[in-house]
DNA sequence: GACATTTATATAAGTAACTGATATAATTTT
DNA sequence: AAAATTATATCAGTTACTTATATAAATGTC
């Protein structure tokens, strides 16, 4: 019998290392789109809630307001989404994904989700037991870390 | 007693969500370097084994060999790796990173894992033991992914 | 062992996506 | 109403990419 280690604390150096390659190993996977990281990052904020104005589009990413401002007309001249006036105030622009722009991101991800099956099969059950285990708390932690 | 989950069968799609949402976390996380993904990428598989040629270096990348001819020009002319003859062949450059570039993937490392230390101060004890429990097959499903 | 092929990198020219500075127009504050 | 603030757009310049082509060393051919 092994030693239960659930109750040992975390190494965050470790956690950090194994985190490193997976983030790594995670950005690289579906190779097929022609998107920037940004581009990809603002699809996805917009894919968990849409629509949002430019200023708030600004908050979660790392470039300017005329990177941002740029990226969005690009994204809605792809037809991944649209840019209507918001009705509350005559400054602001509501940016909408688009079905497309959905299914940009949709596809990305059963790509991956098809990547990582593969690579699944190739833990223990052992393995994958622990790794389901720890969800929840990789699920708390990611929220965590969006204030 | 709560039931024991380790032999529950991991679920993909559980697993994409969660590292989707991490991921993007872990990116945003060092925000002092002015470095682009790809340069920071460059040096860190720098900073795991060096020398490289620049032509494993293309392998490793998703961008062509031009961009990382020119990547590396700029590495060097910032003082972060060397560009060197190979004694064994006239046409390749062997990469080396200096102890500045390391020091730039360290600072980096040492960051995030002041802020990831701060995040799991968050969690609760049991949470802590569930990741710490499953970082050896995190760790391993990483590795997987490198072939 | 010259000749053709392949391999490793560099260079050139063009483009895309950023930055910083400034402009414009709507809203809010005084 | 005027002044200050906020939201976005535009402009000019720069950086990091792309594709195509060049160069030079190594390898294979016969």
């Amino acid at each position: 019998m092994e030693p239960k280690t659930n109750l040992t604390d975390l190494n965050v150096s470790d956690f950090a290392m194994a985190f490193e390659e997976l983030t790594r190993l995670f950005i690289r996977m579906p190779s097929i789109e022609k998107l920037s990281f940004t581009t990809l990052s603002v699809l996805h904020t917009l894919s968990l809630r849409s629509p949002m104005r430019l200023s708030e589009l600004i908050a979660t990413e790392q470039v300017t307001q005329s990177a941002i401002t740029q990226l969005v007309i690009r994204l809605e001249r792809d037809g991944l989404v649209e840019r209507r006036p918001d009705p509350s105030d005559g400054r602001a622009v509501l940016v909408h994904i688009t079905p497309q722009g959905v299914s940009v991101i949709d596809s990305r991800r059963s790509e991956r989700i098809m990547r990582i099956a593969k690579l699944i099969e190739g833990l223990s059950p052992e393995e994958r037991g622990a790794i389901a285990s720890a969800l929840p708390a990789l699920t708390r932690l990611a929220e965590l870390g969006n204030e």
